[in-house]
DNA sequence: AATGTGCCCAACCGCTGACCA
DNA sequence: CTGGTCAGCGGTTGGGCACAT
């Protein structure tokens, strides 16, 4: 993993001929890195085609504006996604669906693309092997009941706050969760985004204000699940989740969660990714594209 | 050692909305 | 109102790596 950190290093043109109108395309070389760095820094950001030309960059503004703002930008954190991080990628996906960039406004330092690829790559496919649509019910009871309680559980394990019952198990914990009054079901979500205070800069003023992951986890523990803004921006409250459908694939069985099955596959997910570090940051450390942005650095200097 | 397979993620593409003349 | 330009967003692609066979 983590293997493409500096695969653009000087690896030339890509695609190959494609050349409309002397425009490059594919990974972008350090010396066009430097390039656009020091001119943003001289020059600031915005007028993306504008300055393509000016930094002498053969490339588009759309090329140059993804460049920076998911890989230059020097507040961009890179690493893995943390445990706290996927919490509040879970509850505010089931909130907004997949408005990434709202998303990504929550977590300092993220870029939608780094989400989004997050999700596709470790969020749906397990819901491919729960055999399940990732918009469905039964997956997002599975988030639900039990990846979000385990997510939570090892977050305060980390912070030494431990407030869950001995044995550990969730399949105690879910029926009480089961009034379900605030915990949003994507599915009960209706894209009516137009109330929202959209000044783009601020990203505070919404219903997630202040969602941070010690109130999810404050919320989770108080409530037993997450209410944090809900119902500000969106639908009334779901109804309490009814039981489980029948006609189940995966982990479901005769209309009910197989909790066993489940929690296994939940601790193999969160084992696989969210127990190895979390906290790491690209920056500070040896890290993914740590040579990379050394060599860059070297080349700034 | 060679080959096959799956995963990850940077970068691209197409679309939409905002803005302006 | 219309047409053009630009920025931003979400979906998709494909190269490179790690691991399995």
């Amino acid at each position: 993993m983590d293997g493409n950190k500096d695969r653009m290093i000087d690896s030339g043109n890509f695609h190959g001929g494609d050349d409309d109108g002397d425009l490059r395309r594919g990974p972008w070389t350090v010396e066009e890195d430097i390039a656009l760095i020091n001119y943003i820094a001289n020059h600031g950001d915005g007028r993306w085609n504008l300055l393509a030309r000016c930094a002498g960059l053969k490339r588009t503004g759309k090329s140059c504006r993804l460049r920076w703002l998911n890989y230059l930008r020097p507040d961009v954190r890179r690493g893995n996604i943390t445990l706290e991080e996927q919490l509040l990628i879970l509850d505010l996906h089931s909130r907004w669906g997949n408005r990434w960039s709202k998303i990504a406004q929550h977590l300092p330092g993220r870029t939608d693309n780094e989400i989004k690829n997050y999700w596709r790559t470790r969020v749906q496919k397990h819901a491919k092997q729960l055999k399940c649509d990732v918009n469905s019910k039964q997956f997002k009871d599975t988030m639900r009941y039990l990846w979000i309680p385990r997510l939570v559980e090892r977050i305060q394990a980390a912070a030494g706050t431990t407030a869950v019952d001995g044995n550990g198990s969730y399949g105690s914990v879910a029926p009480p969760l089961m009034n379900g009054s605030d915990f949003v079901s994507t599915s009960q979500v209706t894209p009516s985004y137009a109330s929202e205070n959209s000044s783009s800069g601020g990203g505070s003023s919404d219903g997630t204000q202040g969602s941070s992951v010690s109130e999810l986890t404050d919320c989770y523990n108080n409530f037993g699940c997450f209410s944090v803004g809900y119902g500000q921006d969106t639908a009334p409250p779901p109804p309490p989740p009814p039981p489980m459908q029948s006609s189940a694939v995966g982990f479901f069985n005769e209309g009910e969660l197989d909790f066993q099955a489940m929690e296994q596959s939940s601790c193999e997910w969160l084992a696989e990714d969210g127990g190895v570090d979390t906290s790491e940051n690209f920056w500070s450390t040896a890290g993914p594209g740590a040579d990379y942005f050394w060599l860059l650095q070297q080349q700034l200097n």
